[in-house]
RNA sequence: GCUCCCUUCGUCUAGCGGUCCAGGACGCUGGCCUCUCACGCCGGUAACAGGGGUUCGAGUCCCCUAGGGAGCACCA
């Protein structure tokens, strides 16, 4: 346990592949995490093992009920659901007591009765001495027991060797012991500490990948010399390198663009954003599109980069138009509504999400532009687009416009190859190009420049819609017309 | 300060000693298509951090330097 033992730092236990993602319910789930929680559940639905959930709330102060919420809905919007209910970590509190007192018993613990005060001081001189800011070692020995002091619990680590980990993504990374100093397992009020939880909470729930970010690498070493101090066989390891933000600086939980609730505000679809995230430090030769499916079948955490990755947010916002083009109607819907609800946009009056989505959903980025650019089709039109109806609610194009409106109304049929005919036909007659005709009537009955295909506007717009805001617009057109 | 990790186009990446005057994607950009927006199609732009080795040959192996990051709590 003492010496250089490279077979036994990640001996691999003959059971099945079980991963976890261990969040702290502190604040938003931001991508980095959810990154995280993708890779470990891909690697267990790779290896067909299982994954579980492990909320880490031990710190009172900063969990919140909020905080958990939002993981949980997080997860599930984006598929990522545990194979167990989820595990509190607060719950086990029994169990890692149960722990100390058995480092304690096997006399591989011991209580320190430093003061904080004289630990600062420890640190003082230690990081004068050009070492980094330890504690010595000094109560391991101490016979007496203060009755004035309440004391800690310390881990006593292994003195001399090394510890070895051959972590899947980072390599063979060694730890001398002597690098390593006696840390508190347990506060003087008796609560157990995260190195400690940790350990005890993953062999307990038998993790055998702990795939996470790789600011806990440092951890490790100590964590592995805890497992073996309790007579259990260390997990194997897999340190993510971090995710930066656009600008390559350190993500931030507060950072509102990278939160998975943003995510979801903005109408970012569940497969782009996984999708994304799967392409950050892992690749598959050129491929770029990843269907569920295909991640889980060519997934392997062993090929992820060791290098940080930066978030591009253009690249994400491409992929989720692409989803939202090759996506079908049936798997938006769902999406689509809450969106539309979200923004207050009220569907009874007006097309069918089914029939606006096939004419909508290959020409927007994302479920926020889909509503932004589909709010005409439920409600009043309330201004002009200032620019749009300068250039094409003219007087000009009044006489044309008043041709059209009367053919519109001759239509017995109302689908978009009768109204396109209707205009193609007038367009020849008035041999005017489809576009100067096109224009002016969508400004008239969207309020804007920007619409799908003019005969699908119409088509969906219905005849009673069109009709009253063409009179309204020609009604504009006249008025403009007398004011010169 | 100490320990550990990282370094190919602006960004994500391919590359696992010769097939690389470095490939793909996003972005940007020229053009085509076109009733608007978008899509699509064709083309362009742009990188091996620097320096030493090893080798017949290095983006690929080793070392150093520089730069970046993480950790070093009675937080998780």
């Amino acid at each position: 346990m003492t010496g250089t033992d490279p077979a036994s730092a990640s001996a691999t236990p003959d059971r099945p592949v079980r991963t976890r993602f261990a969040p702290s319910p502190t604040g938003d789930l931001h991508i980095g995490g959810v990154r995280t929680a993708l890779f470990s559940w891909l690697y267990a639905r790779h290896c067909e093992g299982e994954f579980l959930l492990r909320i880490e709330d031990t710190d009172r102060k900063r969990s919140t009920e909020e905080a958990i919420a939002v993981i949980l809905t997080g997860l599930r919007w984006l598929g990522l659901i545990a194979d167990q209910p989820p595990v509190l970590q607060s719950q086990r509190l029994d169990r890692h007591k149960k722990a100390i007192q058995q480092l304690l018993d096997a006399d591989k613990a011991y209580r320190c009765y430093c003061t904080p005060a004289e630990l600062a001081r420890m640190r003082e001189q230690a990081m004068a001495d050009g070492g980094k800011p330890r504690y010595d070692g000094r109560c391991r020995d101490r016979a007496d027991k203060p009755a004035a002091l309440r004391p800690v619990i310390r881990f006593k680590n292994p003195p001399a060797g090394e510890v070895v980990i051959d972590d899947l993504i980072q390599g063979r990374v060694v730890y001398r012991n002597a690098e390593l100093d006696d840390l508190i397992i347990a506060r003087a009020d008796g609560s157990p500490t995260y190195n400690l939880s940790v350990v005890v909470d993953d062999a307990d729930m038998q993790i055998t990948h702990v795939i996470r970010g790789d600011d806990h690498l440092n951890n490790t070493p100590r964590q592995i010399n805890i497992f073996r101090a309790l007579g259990q066989t260390p997990p194997h390891y897999a340190h993510l390198p971090l995710i930066l933000g656009p600008d390559g600086s350190k993500l931030s939980k507060r950072d509102g663009s990278t939160s998975i609730l943003a995510c979801k505000a903005q109408g970012l679809l569940p497969s782009a954003v996984l999708n994304y995230l799967v392409r950050l430090g892992w690749s598959h030769g050129d491929q770029e599109i990843f269907s569920l499916a295909e991640m889980i079948a060519l997934f392997d955490v062993r090929q992820v980069n060791k290098s940080a990755a930066a978030l591009n947010l253009e690249k994400l916002a491409w992929l989720n138009q692409h989803y939202m083009k090759i996506s079908p109607v049936a798997d938006l819907l769902a999406l689509a509504e809450a969106q539309f609800e979200r923004a207050g946009v009220a569907l009874a009056d007006g097309p069918g999400l089914t029939e606006l989505l096939a004419v909508q959903k290959e020409r927007v980025k994302n479920l926020q532009e889909l509503v932004e650019q589909s709010r005409f089709f439920y409600e009043d039109i309330v201004a002009y687009d200032k620019a749009a109806a300068k250039k094409h609610l003219r007087p000009a194009i009044l006489p044309a416009m008043e041709l059209l409106a009367g053919r519109l109304a001759a239509l017995t049929e109302w689908t978009g190859a009768d109204i396109k005919a209707v205009i193609d036909t007038l367009a020849t007659e008035l041999n005017m190009n489809m576009g100067r005709l096109a224009q002016p009537l969508r400004v008239a009955v969207t309020g804007g420049a920007i619409s799908p295909g003019i005969d699908m506007t119409l088509a969906l717009l219905g005849p009673d819609k069109v009709q009253q805001r063409l009179h309204t617009a020609l009604e504009y057109i006249r008025r403009r017309a007398r004011a010169g």
